[in-house]
DNA sequence: TGTTGACGCGTTACAGTATAACATATATAC
DNA sequence: GTATATATGTTATACTGTAACGCGTCAACA
């Protein structure tokens, strides 16, 4: 049976941030997700880092650096900007979160160690950030590229927009 | 006869930043036909906004804000960030410039008028910045976010790699 | 078991990016 | 030629990101 990119592996429920979801239990699964994937990689999973993540997961917004550092500092961790850049940092090396350029900002990853290269739709109304499958976005980019002799090794693709409910309500 | 959306209407040449082509030439018809449309739009091309675009359009690398400021002020221009922001607003509205937020920086539109939504592929070696045709890519977008009821406004997409110079050189 | 070395965290200090708000000047419409 | 809108210049400040140092902790190992 084909993998569902949009469902979590679990309940079946699909994860992404525009539909009605469990997302307590979305959150839980990709924590622990990330902490499995950490462990086999033999990078360490610290409180900060965790935390930083869980904070990411809390909904699917994107967050700037300095709202994450406002949030630890409130819990006891240190309220200088490394200190949220760095657990941001690793968590973006290890492809637990995702940096949107176009937000000055971050957003958990909603499926660590899938090693996928995801469109990000930002609705403009709610904020919220959905991560689309991009695989045929991806193609089309690299054969743009390859037709000029350019050869990619990261990209972003971020759209701006209105997501279904906020479509709805207006 | 079809229109090459990469070469030059005037002389033919190529106007890719990768490809070797007469760059004065093709800056002076980038600068002719963004003032044309200006005019037309009833949009006012300024002393400050035109040696904006002029100082953009002298390589096809991107420039932040204050790179541009710096140049303006050497030139008996305002000095203060406002002065060159105000500007970059101004033709990135009108289309004559765009931002590319991987870099914080702006970088000339060589296809001013067009309607086009290029993707931008940045060398990480020579910093140069090409528009690559993407109509594909945004369809593939497009659908990407139809499949989920996002209705995308506005989008980006940025790739950093190695143009075909500088992959020939390594 | 004590040392060493790598790593993570906290801090200071600063660099780079961007905008709000107000005053002055310039152009355009009538 | 005055009124109005637009553009420029300036001050001040907010937001985003990084370099560099010192301390503590943990694991490897003599």
């Amino acid at each position: 049976m084909p993998h569902d990119h949009n469902a979590c592996p679990d309940c079946g429920l699909p994860d992404l941030a525009f539909a009605v979801h469990d997302h307590a239990h979305c959150a839980a699964q990709v924590l622990a997700r990330a902490e499995a994937l950490a462990q086999d990689a033999g990078a360490r999973m610290t409180p900060v880092r965790r935390r930083v993540l869980e904070i990411l997961l809390e909904n699917h917004k994107a967050l700037g650096a300095y709202d994450v550092l406002q949030r630890l500092a409130a819990e006891g961790f240190g309220n200088q900007p490394p200190v949220a850049y760095r657990a941001l940092e690793f968590l973006v090396e290890h492809g637990f979160v995702h940096r949107i350029r176009r937000l000055n900002a971050f957003a958990a990853c909603m499926h660590p160690g899938e090693d996928h290269a995801p469109a990000f739709l930002i609705c403009k109304t709610c904020d919220l950030v959905a991560e689309a499958p991009a695989a045929p976005v991806r193609t089309a980019l690299e054969a743009a590229a390859q037709a000029v002799g350019f050869s990619i090794e990261r990209s972003n693709i971020e759209a701006l927009g209105q997501c279904p409910a906020c479509r709805g309500a207006a």
